[in-house]
DNA sequence: GTCTGTAATCTTTTT
DNA sequence: GATTACAGAC
């Protein structure tokens, strides 16, 4: 196909004016280094680029597609796939501005977005109803709580026996890494290894429950997916068929069912090129293994390229960075092309509040030195850690925009208009039936769970609102009344901004000003809903966007510093940025320290130090609130940076 | 049954 | 230090 696999195996040729006319015309490919183009241009069939950090790996992926594209594949026969919902679009209206080609036919997402279109295509092969819901992580743990409720009952057994969250991270854990339940606890919590039988039974419930609510959970959309294509091969062709080209970023960040994903689709053409770094592997949590990335390269015909400059950072912090590549990496390193950088400093305080004040007062001479606050980011391992500074920069009236923490789709309003939305998609989900009950007054658990159950069994029956309420014994209460208004009301409004402002009118501004302080603060969030959902038209399309993409909270930007998590850090660069609270316990996380997994936390680590570009700060504590009695000197990351590649400092 | 106050329980990272 | 389970008042 496409002149590629003809021109690739001769090089530069091309470049200098070779066969293609009209390629060597556009000066685009001019703004590529030569490692990067020899990726873009001769990379076809199956192709692994190993990009370190800085290295443009976005650019690279960006400029693949424009060529493409160039060499007329068509945007629908190409799969993009991307870490968050964010980069592909990024990356698409990069490519639109190359080529100044329509894109919209593209498929690109991450791979639960494109799972999620799959399965709604064939969801009755697999046994669902193609308006399933998605389950966030939150609803996900009401399921598992009802189903722990059930098997371990009210009884003191309760005691020590595994929480909601952790049974979720149990499923969850098998599900992306294919082990039995039985597996997934011995390998993650042993400690819970005496109550595995009442933890399988939990989780026959819980997948039980799921079935029936017709609701599926962030794992099973990868789940099914595969085991779609596994099932059908006239599927598995006709889907791939379509794919003649698949491009994956991040890719040491896939587990076992995205790996199995992209080999199935790129089955029929076999043209997939993948970028990968594993030094920036930092998602085992959730499955991911960066041995992948070696499964994928040791497939016969499999090219392999490297690019190992580094365009983000200056000298200094690129020969910093070179020394703290984590133990087990593929061995590199990294070349500068900036110099004459400022070498990274490393300070200690003495506590959290400390640093806090450390880091406003530094920020504040940047600014004066002219850097913009947009420039300027602040990175912590867990979002606890930013408490203090949050504090402080609100003492010191500086803006600054949190992406760690409470997303806006998970606060408690937003979710709770959600809840009446999704009952109006899909009636069998009782999780937010129980939600959407609880806000009337003199309806609690019990009155609630018991219309949930018996919404759901008229659902079954095919019943409409009306006839759910009408059939509902309890006492015609003025709760359950209005609530049958309300919800009648919202499933004959057509739009769904339509129906979430018909909610907020008919109930729930009131509702906010009766229970809380803040009640203006969290209408206006409902009033940013609306407004969003005023650019769809299909509820399934809302819904499935606000639980899958983090795009919606991403929001304004605008002079502002940014404050995240180094996981949410991934892919983004700032000219300066703080590392806060680089002490054993902290970071790495005392989690890491019971379980000796440092290899996890040096890659986060170096994640972290590799999103400056002109200026870095290391922060540390004297005041240890981990106190070790085991080796400390190699879990904390200060210890081990060289005397000679950074200004040690003190605040003390 | 609902609502409210108090005691116990953890405590990472996220699509 | 916030969430959640539970006991007791209504």
């Amino acid at each position: 196909m496409c002149a590629l696999v003809r021109t690739f195996s001769h090089d530069r040729m091309f470049l200098h004016g070779g066969e293609d006319v009209r390629l060597s015309k556009e000066s685009y490919l001019e703004n590529l280094d030569p490692e990067q183009l020899e990726a873009v241009l001769k990379s076809s069939g199956r192709s692994l680029i190993i990009a370190g950090p800085g290295s443009g790996k976005t650019r690279v992926i960006t400029y693949k597609l424009a060529y493409l594209l160039q060499c007329g594949v068509k945007p629908s026969n190409i799969l993009l796939v991307t870490f968050t919902r964010a980069a592909a679009n990024e990356m698409i209206d990069r490519a639109r501005r190359v080529t100044g080609q329509d894109l919209e036919d593209m498929t690109a997402g991450t791979f639960h977005h494109i799972c999620n279109t799959f399965l709604r295509r064939y969801a009755s092969k697999m046994g669902l109803m193609n308006n399933y819901t998605i389950l966030d992580q939150e609803d996900s743990k009401s399921l598992i709580r009802h189903a722990r409720a059930k098997i371990v009952g009210r009884s003191g057994e309760k005691k020590r026996f595994p929480s909601p969250s952790v049974l979720r991270s149990i499923f969850s854990f098998s599900a992306n890494t294919l082990v039995s339940i039985r597996e997934a606890v011995l390998k993650r919590n042993p400690s819970h290894y005496n109550f595995i039988t009442q933890i399988e039974e939990i989780y026959k419930e819980y997948t039980l429950e799921k079935r029936n609510q017709n609701c599926v959970d962030y794992d099973d959309l990868l789940v099914f997916a595969v085991s779609l294509f596994e099932q059908d091969d006239r599927v598995r062709q006709r889907e791939a068929s379509r794919f003649k080209w698949i491009l994956v970023d991040e890719f040491q960040d896939t587990n076992i069912l995205q790996l199995k994903l992209v080999e199935y689709l790129a089955s029929v053409h076999e043209n997939i090129t993948v970028v990968a770094d594993d030094s920036q592997s930092i998602y085992s949590f959730r499955g991911a293994r960066y041995e992948n990335v070696r499964d994928f390269m040791s497939v016969p015909n499999t090219s392999v390229f490297r690019i190992q400059t580094n365009y983000r950072s200056t000298d200094s912090i690129v020969n910093f960075i070179n020394a703290v590549i984590p133990s087990g990496s593929i061995p590199k390193k990294l070349r500068s092309v900036k110099k004459n950088g400022v070498k990274p400093r490393v300070v200690k305080t003495w506590d959290r509040y400390e640093e806090a004040g450390f880091v406003v007062e530094e920020i504040q001479k940047l600014l004066n030195e002219g850097f913009d606050p947009r420039e300027i980011a602040i990175l912590y391992r867990s979002h606890s850690h930013s408490l203090e500074i949050q504090v402080e920069l609100a003492k010191n009236q500086m803006d600054f925009r949190v992406l760690s923490g409470l997303k806006f789709t998970e606060t408690a309003h937003i979710k709770d208009i959600m809840a009446f939305l999704k009952i109006i998609h899909n009636v069998r989900d009782k999780i937010s039936w129980i939600r959407v009950a609880r806000l009337f007054p003199g309806i609690g658990a019990k009155t609630a769970s018991r219309l949930a159950d018996h919404a759901f069994e008229k659902a079954k029956e095919g019943a409409s609102i009306l006839e759910i309420f009408d059939s509902f014994l309890s006492k015609k209460s003025t709760s359950l009344k209005q609530l049958r208004e309300l919800l009648q009301g919202i499933s004959e409004i057509p739009e769904v901004a339509g129906k979430i402002d018909f909610i907020l009118k008919e109930f729930y501004a009131e509702h906010l000003r009766d229970t809380y302080a803040d009640s203006k603060d969290r209408q206006m969030d409902v009033e940013t809903l609306i407004e969003m959902a005023s650019r769809y038209s299909s509820l399934e399309r809302f819904l499935t966007d606000l639980t899958i993409s983090e795009d919606f909270n991403n929001t304004d930007h605008e002079s502002k510093l940014t404050l995240t998590t180094v996981h949410q850090a991934k892919g983004l660069e700032w000219d300066v940025v703080f590392i806060l609270s680089v002490n054993p316990g902290d970071f790495p996380s005392a989690y890491a320290l019971m379980d000796g997994k440092m290899d996890e936390e040096e890659r986060i680590f170096y994640v972290a130090v590799t999103r400056a570009r002109k200026r870095l700060y290391i922060i540390n504590q004297t005041l240890r609130n981990y106190d070790l009695s085991l080796p400390t000197r190699a879990a904390d990351f200060v210890e081990r940076i060289p005397s000679d590649l950074a200004i040690f400092d003190s605040v003390l």
